[in-house]
RNA sequence: CGGGGCGUAGCGCAGCCUGGUAGCGCAUCUGCUUUGGGAGCAGAGGGUCGCAGGUUCAAAUCCUGCCGCCCCGACCA
């Protein structure tokens, strides 16, 4: 892409409304823009963002084995009332009318209309068991939106959900989706520790929340330490196979946040040395809750004894949009956003600091060439401007690698290239340099 | 929903108390000079001062109502 064609708007000094660092660096860097009060428009840098993070959870999502649908935005209020939800959700629940003076509602999430569409298709224990999900934008009318897209009140969720014959394959059906999203973060660059949560009625102890560590974040979260290091089971585990050790191993140690946080058991559990208080985020929860939505809407199946039994069903969410303010919480410094590789909106930038000038130009336009065939899918930046003020915006927006064409190093025959991250600099011959990005 | 704050040019702000020509920085446009970390000089454009009503000879400024946005709390992915 050539910048000077693209629209990356960025701002030098943050609006007022932004308080948070993510939330600043979201607006001056170009990814949103605010329509209302927890509603973003996208732009082009926010919106590649998102979707490779959205990429990332659908990679994820299908290698355990769960099936992508799509739900619509809007839904039928009749569902929610077979659930006995449409009176309970209160005034977070957007409601419609539709011309015909039906009742419908803006999702803020999907348990009623998947359980219809299984309902209406799965009728045997032998298709069980079942995993679909999507990623949709949901809206809940929150009391008080804040952060940027921390809490907007339309979000991009991904929201899986299991249909299982009993509870011990349910059970199984979360260990995979636990395990799936702890291989999400660790491909986001991020540090995720699961959590126990509240399950409400259901109880048992079937509920995660997934924290991501940062100064900035909602939720206080007291681990073990070693949880914290213990990093993700990564993709190449048997997803047919046992998960539970795996799970286990992760469950075991100590880690709560705020709400359920047991002091007394803390210390018990974990010595001094061991215990880590921390702020974080929550980018995920998972839940079984059983037959909450089987039973009242007939979701169920025919057994090998030809008797019918309710499905035992589970959720798990991520929040899609959240994690890319979560990712710049985790991931900045005073110039700018610095993304992990793996949602990078662009791979690298050539940065042509003497755009007219043939020689520069030549050799900038080579090297976007080659890393475009690279498929690094990098930004030319061409525009006529100051060289700091291209580092700068650069910067701003985090791009991983900058490869820096410029006189002084055309005419030695070197460019420059400089690692976001570490601010480390390189001056290379065009050839070495290109390989240093490219691996 | 309780408490607090703020709405003045694209962004950041001053002006309001004490009514009288709407300002500053950045950004934008033109020209010249510059060119390895947000340049300099000269010039230019851009504002229903959130909206409505009221007071007044006169309202960004005072009064009333409404709307919007942000923060804290409670609540929540």
């Amino acid at each position: 892409m050539r910048l000077s064609r693209y629209f990356m708007p960025t701002l030098r000094e943050a609006p007022s409304d932004a308080q948070i660092v993510s939330h600043q660096l979201m607006l001056r860097a170009g990814l949103i823009r605010q329509e209302a009060a927890g509603i973003y428009a996208w732009l082009p840098i926010g919106l590649k963002v998102l979707r490779k993070i959205e990429q990332i959870v659908r990679e994820e999502m299908n290698r355990a084995g769960a099936v992508e649908v799509l739900m619509p935005t809007l839904q039928l209020a009749d569902l929610w009332r077979e659930s006995g939800r449409y009176d309970d959700y209160g005034e977070e629940m957007l409601r419609i009318k539709d011309r015909h003076e039906r009742d419908l509602l803006y999702g803020p999430t999907a348990e009623e209309v998947i359980t219809d569409i299984f309902r209406a298709y799965i009728k045997s224990y032998k298709d069980l068991p079942k995993n679909l999900y999507n990623i949709q934008w949901k809206f809940r009318d929150e009391r008080r939106p804040r952060f940027g897209v921390m809490r907007g009140r339309e979000f991009l969720m991904k929201d899986a959900y299991s249909f299982d014959v009993d509870e011990a394959a349910a059970r199984r059906a979360y260990n995979r989706m636990f395990l799936a999203y702890l291989n999400v973060y660790a491909r986001l660059g991020l540090k995720a520790i699961p959590v126990r949560a509240d399950t409400g009625p259901i109880g048992g102890d079937l509920s995660h929340e997934f924290i991501i560590l940062a100064d900035t974040g909602e939720s206080q979260v007291f681990a073990h330490k070693d949880l914290v290091e213990m990093g993700a089971p990564g993709p190449d585990i048997d997803w047919d196979g046992d998960l539970q050790p795996l799970v286990d191993q992760r469950t075991r140690l100590y880690a709560a946040s705020d709400e359920m946080h047991d002091q007394a058991r803390f210390e018990a559990e974990a010595t001094p040395d061991e215990r880590m208080t921390a702020r974080g985020i929550e980018v995920g929860h998972i839940f079984y809750f059983g037959e909450k939505y089987s039973r009242p809407m007939g979701a169920k199946v025919a057994m090998p004894d030809g008797t019918e039994r309710f499905v035992q069903m589970g959720s798990y969410g991520v929040g899609v949009s959240r994690l890319v303010g979560a990712i710049i919480e985790a991931s900045h410094d005073e110039a700018g956003i610095i993304w992990p590789d793996s949602v990078a909106p662009f791979g690298a930038a050539v940065v042509n600091l003497r755009v007219g000038e043939a020689a520069v130009d030549q050799v900038a336009e080579q090297a976007y060439q080659a890393l475009t065939a690279a498929g690094l899918d990098p930004l030319l930046d061409d525009r006529d401007e100051r060289p700091g003020a291209k580092f700068a915006s650069l910067d701003l927006v985090g791009v991983p690698w900058q490869l820096i064409v410029g006189p002084k190093g055309v005419a030695e025959g070197v460019v420059e290239i400089k690692r976001r991250a570490t601010g480390e600099r390189q001056s290379l011959p065009l050839e070495a340099a290109l390989k240093a990005i490219t691996g």
